[in-house]
DNA sequence: CTACACCTTCCAGTGCACTGGAAGGTCAAG
DNA sequence: CTTGACCTTCCAGTGCACTGGAAGGTGTAG
């Protein structure tokens, strides 16, 4: 199959598949007597591989280190179980972080919904947002000096 | 406090303090006489805010949008609890999307450690990597028209 | 007085992952 | 034989979130 199709199947842009070939994320491609990339159903198995990867949060650089292993011989399985392991530990992590972040927007979106909308009208706070409840009293009521913002970014 | 001094409390370069209130995240800060801007404890509050809202994966953009929506009168708050709302979808979708490839790693990692080491020899393929076992027969074997890969990444 | 840490602005560069566009070759249908 | 889809290379730009460095002001300790 040419690039058009692979990119098709895999919902992957043409541009992509070609830039993934130039930075070693994916091997030369074979090509026909035209010129033109010629794929199988292993590029598409690798390119859906990277999809999955890269949703893990791996990088492309780490992704085209696992897949270069491929054809390495060696000890390169404990360099891939290793990797993987790692990865996992990460992943944990994310995902915990991740909890642990829905916990807290529940808890502020279940604040939010709890005001009463009446007290949405004093413009220089938000219960919504703004710090948590405070045992020190002071609770984020302060001007904001904000004006319309200057967003100057080159 | 000094910028120095709220980059310490928070773990955000000064840089990226001065970054942040150039793009309108963070309001302008207060200058004593000489120049230097001062912060207090609501705006450690504010960077921590901040840093948790990108760890859910906002965008800066988002953020500064929820950030501005202080002070701002007007039916804010519902603004503010359907982004909210939004971003927890957002979230879950994203948590469960991880969980998904943890299971798969898992059993990537499973696959990995139930082999004969003996196995990982055959320098054109390695049983971690590639396509799970199909049903078709076709495993993958297939060469790595490899070398050393020009990693021409401009 | 000098050294030094810390602050200021401004502009430019980095890293990642694409993405766009120009200029041109290939090939099947009308 | 032309049109149009699809392919090629190469180079340049984008978006996000920083990050570095130059050039210079401030403030305290020795």
């Amino acid at each position: 199959m040419r690039i058009g199709e692979l990119a098709a199947l895999t919902s992957v842009p043409t541009k992509t598949i070609r830039y993934y070939e130039g930075i070693g994320v994916l091997p030369p491609a074979e090509r026909g007597p035209n010129g033109y990339r010629t794929y199988d159903t292993d590029d598409v198995e690798r390119l859906r591989f990277i999809k999955d990867a890269q949703a893990t949060g791996l990088t492309l650089d780490e992704i085209a280190t696992v897949l270069r292993l491929r054809g390495a011989g060696e000890s390169t399985c404990e360099h891939v179980t290793h990797l993987l392991h790692h990865h996992l530990l990460h992943l944990d992590a994310r995902i915990e972080s991740l909890q642990a972040t829905r916990a807290r927007l529940v808890s502020m979106i279940e604040r939010a919904e709890a005001l009463d909308p009446a007290d949405c009208t004093d413009p220089n706070r938000c219960q919504t947002i703004g710090s948590q409840p405070r045992e020190d009293g002071a609770t984020a009521t302060h001007e904001l000096h904000g004006g319309p913002v200057a967003h100057t970014h080159h």
